[in-house]
DNA sequence: ACGGGCATCCACCGATCGGTGGAGGGACGC
DNA sequence: GCGTCCCTCCACCGATCGGTGGATGCCCGT
């Protein structure tokens, strides 16, 4: 039996979602919660395994309540469950330890599905919010410089203006310039002397 | 008893020279040579201890003989007597392996120092020389960094400007644009990138 | 066929930087 | 005491750079 809460502002929502599990043999709703204080009371006093977390509410947000539960109660499960795919609302969350997230126009059986998956401690996410992730995640990773950023880079360590990498390379300052934006982005800095020494830490080059 | 070898294609030079010893009972004047390549000749086959070398000779020159005598006969030592005491010969010869510089205008008294110098393996440098030889070799050598120098670069390479430099520093944007203006000069490049890679490539952070 | 990464190019703007020529005080060696 | 280096600070200027928001074409993988 999965126990879950309900965690929504709204208690015709609140109200939908306990409909949804009410012919579910395996699932059983034990509890509601308005905002994320009543969300930690419950999960304290009710033994849960799942919680269904609506991101918008009153107070503590639950995005806040999601990382006191990752501390508190790291065995319980949150599916994030929200109006809107917001991007500022996936990354936060998922930082904050939530299993999954689900947009509230899920089917029921999709939804159904989802707790039984985040019970089981898989990830599950709404196709929206996975694309908006492995953006976002693939961003922070490292991405690798190409051959041409790298060569560019290369004149610059060497003390080339953008002016003479141009006339080195035989294309526009320009590119030059767009060249390094990518790179300062890529590495995660802002201009040309910290690029050189946050390529040379990480051996990409000298 | 030191064994001196004469190198000057001026057979009156030559004659001079000798004059200056003949009167010396520890100094043994065993042969003249007209270039480089009687030089290695003459050390070959006479036992040399001290070479007295003119720089301008036809043919092989000084230079090229003290440094071809410095890898075949390290224990010979190069007293280097010149005319003039251009900044276009101090350097080679005594980057060649000469022990000694002295211009021909010397003193007969502070050439026969100046060969018994040598020979116990002492530098002997004309005061012209020795200047020259100074500041030549304390501008290329490589000036170190000051311990503020390296702080500033140190900044600079992980992305600091020179605002944010100077407020961590506790000291003003000026200093910091002098601090690197210097490091631009003792690394010889013309900008903050520059510097960082040009560091990096010394080792001189990293 | 579409999106994504790559490479190329453009214009505009404010911010920052590099260059120059100073200045003064403190430390050290000669 | 004098020279030299280091550290600090100032003002002015033109040059360069970084930020933004585009655009095009190519290639690749699906």
């Amino acid at each position: 039996m999965i126990r879950v809460l309900i965690a929504d502002d709204h208690p015709v929502v609140r109200d939908g979602l306990r409909g949804t599990f009410t012919a579910e043999t395996d699932i059983e709703v034990v509890g509601e919660a308005a905002n994320g204080q009543e969300v930690l009371d419950r999960v304290e006093r009710l033994g849960v395994d799942v919680v269904l977390m609506d991101l918008r509410m009153p107070g503590m947000s639950g995005v806040a309540a999601t990382a006191a539960l990752a501390r508190r109660a790291p065995g319980v499960r949150v599916l994030v469950l929200t109006t809107f795919d917001s991007e500022s609302d996936v990354l936060p969350a998922i930082e904050a330890g939530a299993t999954g997230y689900l947009l509230k126009d899920a089917l029921p059986d999709e939804l159904l599905r989802g707790v039984r998956a985040v019970h089981r401690g898989e990830s599950v996410l709404a196709p929206a919010a996975a694309r908006l992730l492995m953006g976002q995640v693939r961003a922070p990773a490292r991405r690798a410089l190409s051959d041409r950023e790298l060569e560019v880079l290369r004149l610059v360590a060497e003390g080339a203006s953008n002016r003479t990498a141009a006339a080195r390379l035989f294309i526009s300052e320009a590119s030059i310039k767009t060249h390094l934006q990518h790179v300062y982005d890529k590495l995660g800095v802002r201009d040309r002397a910290a690029a050189v020494g946050e390529a040379y830490r990480r051996g990409l080059i000298g």
